[in-house]
DNA sequence: GGCAGCATAGTTAACGTTTTCTACACCGAG
DNA sequence: CTCGGTGTAGAAAACGTTAACTATGCTGCC
């Protein structure tokens, strides 16, 4: 039967012609949010069936003011970490009868920048940061004012896995205790008995994520009465190339570490992978500590002692909050917790 | 000095009272397809600086006829597998200047089917089912019915490592040699000289991707002569649990297999973990091989034997070939290729 | 000086919905 | 037999933008 005609898309007014009805009616058959005779109702569901016709989204979203579309910006869609968070966010937003929008910056912060205007434009109802961003005051003034920006038009801005960027800027922040994790996962092998803790990956300290774990290790050290030897401190960035080679580094020298903290578990995987080319085993001869428990980290050989993030519900909480700004006005700020998760990469230090 | 007005977004008409020129103005230095004098372009800029404005991507499509945004619908955002591809076409549809939606379906055929839908009053540019699918003929039917509903309205059906869904479905695939894959390393198990192979994660024979694999399977078999033993085929979902599960079966079995083919990387890992609880040496008493190449097979202990998809190209191309299939008309249906990536998991067969 | 042609700007009508307002029967009550 | 209500339907305006026309000065040419 269907009378289709090629190459246009039908609209209401089709649906309406077909069914001997007003555009009107067809709306409100199609809403329910009004009486429509039993007949009247069954004829215009005929005439769309009939016509295969759907909705235009976006003609909906002009008169009706809201797109029902989350938008969520993050690094990068393949990282096990910010995948995670990622799939929290787009569940959320799905159990809410929301669409999401994605997109990828590849790190690059002012890439960043024009995507949240671009998510301006497309009127998502909140505009989800993914993972930690830069610190600088320059940026963080810039974001304060993207912010006020996306709430002038009645979106709004979620930090996700980020610190606030300041107190008078409109925006859900739903972090995870960063810091604590750091302290948590370091005080466990300074328990242990190990003394001379090598941090990997602490290039670019005006990276959110860096900043705060490294301050975990610092205050875990200071809570046992010492200092961190800067010898003991190798920069890098986040993935496994650089925890390999500055775990290289770190041995060529005569540090007389007995730990590894890597600043993620990727960074962490590198360093276990330089540690066993040199010849040594982990734990016995070094421990090593990751930071995220992605899955691959209990793969890893040996399993590795990490840092749990509750990934997926980070995602979730931050779009739940978002929308539902009005019932949750007093906290839109949420720090969820972290914990060890202990496995077999770490161990007691040898006896010297 | 930002006169703006808290809780409306400003519209073009906002922008034009305020620079004192008629809105139509505004749209063409906006827009920069239409002369304006340099004196005016500026005031009109300046206005938009104050009152921040951005256009209302709705409106703009809804005269337009296109919103530049691409949808790809995808079983998780977290597996290794899938999210390459879905960064592939990510990128791509960002080079070309599209926006991403994003959604997935947990693997239930007909949540997928809603989503195409969805996708359908949103206006996707195109609409890309990422990964494989069912195969029933009512599932095939349905699907060839949806690509002509896209194709009606200007959108476009593709198909991202998946098979066509029949010739004269208006749809774009773009698939990777997945029987030729699975021939390609079982043969290479073959010519090692194993005889006995099992292959683990045959269930859902109707999914595309289990029966392409099997197929592949199979027809190596055959090329050396060789039938399949059935006792050696075992079922299986793709997680790693039923790696395990399977595998345990297996051994437990007096199978006298010497190889395990594993139907993705993730069920070989699992097969890997069940063959080591076992007390046996991969691949010194059994070798094992994946499928998909993921980042993770090449950290397994030891690192997987597999058959490299190339992801990201799968996602660019899709996205590419159906916004420029105008110019890609006669080959709308692209096979990418696949190889064997050889690492330590396989191994000739322990002399008897 | 009149007028074609050009550069610039404005008017108006779409795009596909929803929403408000209005209209028309029909029914029971006074 | 009229009147207010109720149940159903349509007409028209609005959402924010763009594109097709239309309008207004100018410049320069005959």
């Amino acid at each position: 039967m269907a009378r289709v005609s090629l190459g246009s898309r039908p609209t209401v007014k089709d649906v309406a012609a077909a069914a001997g009805v007003s555009a009107t009616t067809v709306s409100r058959v199609l809403a329910g949010n009004y009486p429509v005779s039993a007949s009247t109702r069954k004829r215009v569901l005929r005439a769309v069936q009939d016509l295969d016709y759907v909705i235009n989204a976006q003609a909906r979203a002009l008169v009706g003011g809201t797109t029902r579309t989350v938008a969520f910006i993050i690094r990068d869609l393949v990282g096990p970490l910010f995948a995670y968070i990622g799939q929290g966010v787009e569940q959320q937003a799905t159990a809410e009868g929301r669409v999401c929008l994605v997109c990828t910056h590849h790190g690059d912060a002012d890439r960043e920048l024009e995507l949240i205007e671009l998510m301006r434009e497309q009127q998502a109802e909140a505009v989800v940061l993914v993972g930690g961003g830069l610190r600088t005051p320059e940026h963080l003034e810039r974001m304060a004012q993207i912010a006020r920006s996306l709430e002038r038009v009645g979106s709004r801005l979620v930090l996700c896995g980020r610190p606030p960027i300041g107190p008078d800027a409109p925006a859900t922040v739903v972090e995870y205790d960063n810091e604590g994790g750091a302290f948590a996962v370091t005080n466990y092998l300074l328990s242990l008995g190990h003394r001379r803790i090598a941090f990997v990956g602490a290039a670019e300290p005006e990276h959110t994520t860096t900043s705060a774990r490294f301050d975990g290790f610092t205050r875990a050290h200071a809570a046992h009465g010492l200092t961190v030897d800067p010898g003991l401190v190798a920069g890098g960035t986040f993935d496994r190339e650089s925890g390999y080679r500055e775990t290289k580094a770190l041995l060529s020298r005569d540090t007389g570490m007995t730990a590894v903290v890597g600043i993620t578990d990727i960074v962490a995987s590198g360093v276990l992978a330089a540690i066993h080319d040199a010849g040594l085993r982990v734990p016995e001869d070094i421990s090593v500590a990751g930071y995220d428990d992605i899955p691959l980290s209990a793969d890893l050989n040996p399993p590795l002692t990490t840092v749990h993030i509750p990934h997926e519900e980070l995602g979730r909480s931050a779009v739940r909050l978002a929308l539902h700004r009005d019932d949750y006005a007093q906290d839109q700020h949420l720090m969820l917790g972290t914990h060890v998760v202990i496995r077999k990469s770490t161990a007691p230090p040898k006896e010297r």
